[in-house]
DNA sequence: TTAAATATGTAACATTTGTTACAAAGTTGG
DNA sequence: CCAACTTTGTAACAAATGTTACATATTTAA
């Protein structure tokens, strides 16, 4: 129960409401082992799952097989809101990354609480809006077209405005993927950063020595 | 009026229901001169803007303050359906592309016509799910490694289990913009695919003549 | 119908990134 | 402390993509 209230959907519900929400909508749960398939790319949601216990990843499988991670969702949290409405087609597997918890409320439970319930409606629309944000962002991200451009974001993003020094908290092959390239690419573009004399690397420290040149990395 | 029915949101509603929403929601419009700025970025939206004639596109401006286009709307369509809730900030300049009228409905008006109307609720939820699954089906294209291998993505996508013959509904350009590409270089990558007899290419339409080494090209 | 605008096909060359391999620097567990 | 392991730095070469330019085909608008 603390679970669920502790998903924004639901933050806003007294302890007694979420009782009477629980007992109504609440109508199945399950537990997945880890590496279990909870949902498959092409099937048509029914249920949003909200993940009370454990983490789960998105995979996209592309045409010969091979899965790519798209992202991970911890609980708690929820999966599927932007794909129960709309064609309600899962584009990813939906896998657990370890023994996870998920409770299902129905499309028409979702339905009715919208209209009921002010604040579960907008709870809902933050929800997905949210999501769309952070998909917006992604995008911006991946379509920083050079190497050195998407790693000043990165570093620019990391410092704010003001601080010079940073510490890396990812390994670079963390990084490299989450840029969507190579390791000894993102090594090589830190390491002619660092020549050029814009960024000051040593290891995981990372220091600001000329910003300007940084800011005309992202164009 | 005809332009408003047009749009997603109240494809379902009679003339005479749309009358009376038009009436009591539409409460100010606005026609912008081609590249007027009609919001920006970071600005807070408290009104969903309804596109009634003409087309409009949203751009970023990244550090250097280098305008990137991301996407188009055209009438009949709806920007901001996905920044009014949220966090609510606008993260892009709507930018007219010609000369474009636009109508408004507030946000509380929104979630009054959710809350009593059934069929305006789900179909405001389709359109922002819809647009999350096109965000997600664009990142899936910017992750895939080579051009060729998106492209052959994208036509057995089109092409399903078992067609051979697909026809292109989008320009070379939207289709680059879609991958993050450039133009010569997708037409490029088509051209090889079509050297080497992987596919027969006729202006847009594409004929699937080694639907294996299609699939191979994915991974 | 024709001129203008747009879309597509192609090429040469520059740049970026991937691939592979290895050495050096740091980290961890015994 | 030491050996095994992981992370980082670097290099040479291959492959992919970008850039620029222009010709040709198609569509649109006058």
């Amino acid at each position: 129960m603390k679970s669920i209230k502790a998903c924004n959907l639901f933050e806003s519900f007294s302890e007694v409401e979420l009782e009477v929400i629980f007992e109504k909508y609440i109508t199945r749960h399950k537990v997945f082992a880890r590496d279990a398939v909870m949902a498959e790319t092409g099937s048509r949601l029914k249920s949003l799952m909200l993940i009370s216990r454990g983490s789960v990843r998105g995979e996209m499988i592309d045409a010969s097989g091979k899965a790519v991670k798209i992202e991970d969702i911890d609980a708690p949290g929820t999966v599927g809101s932007a794909f129960i409405f709309g064609n309600g087609i899962l584009p990813v597997n939906v896998v657990a990354n370890m023994e996870t918890e998920v409770m299902y409320i129905e499309k028409s439970s979702l339905l009715e609480l919208m209209q009921n319930e002010l604040r579960f409606l907008i709870a809902f629309l933050d929800l997905i809006s949210l999501r769309s944000q952070n998909l917006s962002q992604k995008i911006k991200f991946l379509t920083f077209k050079t190497i050195k451009g998407k790693f000043a974001q990165y570093i620019l993003q990391l410092a704010g405005e003001t601080n010079k020094t940073i510490y890396l908290q990812k390994s670079q092959q963390e990084i490299a993927d989450l840029f969507g390239v190579t390791r000894p690419s993102l090594a090589r573009a830190v390491g002619e950063m660092s020549n050029e004399g814009i960024i000051l690397v040593k290891r995981r420290a990372i220091t600001i020595t000329d910003r300007g040149a940084l800011i005309d990395l992202l164009s």
